[in-house]
DNA sequence: TTACAGAGTTAGCCTCGGCTAACCATATAT
DNA sequence: ATATATGGTTAGCCGAGGCTAACTCTGTAA
């Protein structure tokens, strides 16, 4: 399975929404996203096949270790890419808009170079 | 007609290959995109039914002024985008490869601080 | 126990934007 | 005059990823 865009960001939603609930079920994804129940059970099972997810028996939803790699990733990149555009006096929510987009399609070699440089601009404070 | 981001890569391609090409053709096209003549041809009809490209008798294609302003927003941003990846540490080659992709993913607001920031990097020297 | 609400799935539709195969039209070269 | 190369179009396939309608469970409440 080639993981695409959208794979991208459902797995990121289950990470954050893993972080502020105790289970993330399909229909969380659902009111998260604003997509139809159909459109996420059939992501999900696409997640599920290709070993990025695991549903247990209550409908419950597991990252698995690849799953969790490629939501980790995206949601470094989105938290930075938002603080990068932030401290060009972009505003939170298009900053956050923006990031979801370019998440998916920057190359590590650009991610990693902005990145030192918004770690750069910390240190100079 | 909506254009999505393979409409603007089109008419931002009609764009470059007009500043080399004293006519630009379908089949030029084709041959800097990489894509099949068919694709191309549909492609080229859409932009035409939308109003931003005109076609000639001999088959030669000219922006119109929607088509030229679209083309040239994109140009600007694949241009600057680059600059900036480039000025950051990033490879010509993933700096242009990157421009492209998020020139159509990013908004004005967040465009216009990255700008603002690379021309008051030039100006620091 | 019957009914209803909540969660998920199945079937099937739609658009976008690639693709191939095959065809048409024109222009040049034998 | 016929053959070939070039450029473009038509028809139709495919995957990705949305959608609705309608179904199936399951658990709780009347």
């Amino acid at each position: 399975m080639n993981l695409q865009e959208s794979g991208e960001m459902y797995l990121e939603t289950i990470l954050i929404l893993s972080q502020s609930n105790p289970h993330v079920r399909s229909i969380d994804v659902v009111e998260y996203m604003g997509f139809s129940k159909p459109s996420v059970s059939r992501a999900i099972g696409l997640l599920k096949n290709g070993g990025y997810v695991s549903v247990d028996k209550d409908g419950y939803l597991t990252l698995t270790a690849a799953g969790a790699e490629v939501a980790h990733k995206m949601y470094e990149r989105h938290k930075l890419l938002s603080d990068f555009l932030i401290a060009l006096g972009v505003s939170e929510e298009t900053a956050s808009n923006d990031a979801c987009k370019i998440e998916h399609h920057i190359s590590d070699e650009s991610f990693d170079a902005i990145k030192k440089y918004v770690e750069g601009l910390k240190k100079e404070g």
